[in-house]
DNA sequence: CCCATGACTGATT
DNA sequence: TAATCAGCCATGG
């Protein structure tokens, strides 16, 4: 079975758009419901590509960190916590949100 | 082809 | 709770 990086992303995607409106998902979590497990790093990357692409039917900051937290760099990351934030996730202080409550449970 | 980087994670200290 | 670290692999120089 081939896999060309397309098809990496597009499977992505697809993951991504299943996350329910109001909660979040990590990037290890899209990485095992998209069959790629351990590969936290290419959703992040797959993710990223997004913005070139401008594709406004990927819900992009329903996916965080294992942390809680949003990854992205600098003001990107208010950005989604945002949009986050409009969907009713809440966030604390320290710009965490809790896994428990607010996580995609699949 | 080699090397560094990155929207990461889980285990360990 | 926070800092470290190895493992991960597509991408760009």
């Amino acid at each position: 079975m081939k896999r060309t990086t397309d098809s990496l992303y597009s499977v992505i995607y697809r993951t991504v758009k299943r996350i329910p409106k109001g909660r979040v998902a990590t990037y290890g979590q899209i990485a095992r419901l998209a069959g790629l497990p351990g590969q936290a790093r290419l959703v992040g990357y797959a993710l990223h590509n997004l913005r070139g692409h401008r594709d406004p039917h990927v819900p992009w900051q329903r996916v965080i960190n294992a942390r809680g937290e949003s990854s992205l760099p600098g003001l990107d990351a208010e950005l989604q916590r945002q949009l986050l934030k409009s969907e009713g996730v809440i966030f604390d202080r320290n710009g965490r949100t809790d896994l428990l409550q607010f996580g995609w449970k699949k």
